[in-house]
DNA sequence: CCTCTGAATTAGGTATAGTGAAGATCATAG
DNA sequence: CTATGATCTTCACTATACCTAATTCAGAGG
């Protein structure tokens, strides 16, 4: 048995699809991985091979022990790899996730253990996830909710960002919607787009971005001013 | 035109060859890169192909520009890794190459830039070689010689180590031998092995090793007691 | 001159990892 | 009850990158 770094990215895939609470099935790899169907079929079947993962009758597809080892391994060797380039080397917060994705696969568990030595466990990374991904009902559970769930006004931090989409971290930039950063919600739309004041900038942000971005209240307002 | 890792290996093979004095043929490569000569002739076709190598009629591999510019990245890569991963990781010497030799293929330009800006480029290597890649030639212009090649009792330093072999590394790190050490040189035995002593220490030290280390004269004898 | 050696290639095979085209399956909307 | 769309697979193909076995070729020594 070989694991490749192809084989890794499939293990990764996976895990993350599903702490983001989406089914996972073949076309759901396909679309993350960004490949066709039947190269996904033909991954998988490597994968089931190696003990790698589970594919159930209904097609839904899990981690078998030693694959979530790999997949876990992966999410913190990427976790420490974004920490290292944004505390140590400076590098722009949206652009860590590209650099540590093609590192992750390259990295010892020696490598890593000094990683977590010098950097800890205390610290989120760049995006505000802290080491073991964060699945949606950890951030939940935590008091955050999407941008796009807001109902009343009030004062907000924005303490996460979807990582895997680069455009979309730069057009945040552009914005100084950079995670950590606080600003006031003050209306939804007609048009489904959210209106944030922050220190003299007014911003209109599109329901396409404001779903991808978690926030936790900071005044105003209960933590179940969300629901509803 | 798709550059691989593999195709990356290549063309750093080849400078590192040409570097340590070796005539760059095929069978070099498949010594070099532990594959065997089949792999070398299409390996070298798609290199050819690609623009990145000149096959002379004798056999000869040589790199053209754009071959020479990505193997140029590499060391660096390769050089500026090692140096954070015992300079700001602490990482054992021996440990280092190994690991560089993973990571150098997944770097950016970016993170490239900012290891050079973070690690500044006065320092060498734990091996004890530059930022570009140290040919024979460079290092005999700084007045080191192979311990091999001591002809004269003295003192001297150990100023770098070929760095590929990984076993001998730990050998010598063993007999508290690491780059940076210094010893006296006391004799040449009939076994073809080298007597040094330092500090309280006297180790023999077969002619394999010392025709891979270089040293520099710290006293007793001039520069030009090596040569004879 | 012939043979042996080292170097290089050719031929044939494997595994990984992708593509596009076409077909099978299946639930559900009309 | 059929039609549609999503899902998944099969098939045929490509490229990379390795392998073993056998062959070719050039130069050196007997």
């Amino acid at each position: 048995m070989k694991i490749t770094i192809s084989k890794e990215n499939y293990l990764k895939t996976i895990a993350e699809a599903e702490a983001e609470g989406e089914t996972v099935i073949s076309a759901t790899l396909a679309r993350w991985l960004q490949i066709t169907p039947p190269a996904v079929t033909a991954g998988l079947q490597r994968l089931n091979r190696d003990g790698l993962i589970k594919v159930g009758k209904d097609g839904r597809i899990s981690l078998t022990k030693p694959g979530s080892e790999i997949a876990d391994r992966l999410l913190l060797r990427h976790h420490l790899i974004e920490r290292m380039l944004t505390e140590m080397f400076r590098m722009e917060w949206y652009k860590v996730h590209d650099e540590a994705e093609r590192l992750e696969h390259a990295v010892s568990e020696d490598f890593e253990r000094r990683l977590l030595a010098v950097l800890g466990t205390g610290k989120t990374c760049p995006h505000g996830n802290s080491v073991r991904a964060d699945t949606q009902q950890d951030r939940r559970a935590r008091g955050w909710i999407l941008l796009d769930e807001v109902k009343a006004p009030g004062e907000f931090r924005l303490v996460s960002v979807y990582e895997r989409d680069r455009q979309m971290m730069e057009f945040l930039d552009h914005l100084h919607l950079c995670p950590g950063v606080c600003f006031s919600w003050v209306g939804r739309n007609y048009d489904e787009t959210v209106t944030l004041k922050m220190k003299g900038l007014t911003v209109q942000l599109g329901a396409s971005v404001a779903k991808r971005i978690w926030v936790a209240r900071t005044k105003g307002g209960g933590p179940q001013a969300s629901q509803g």
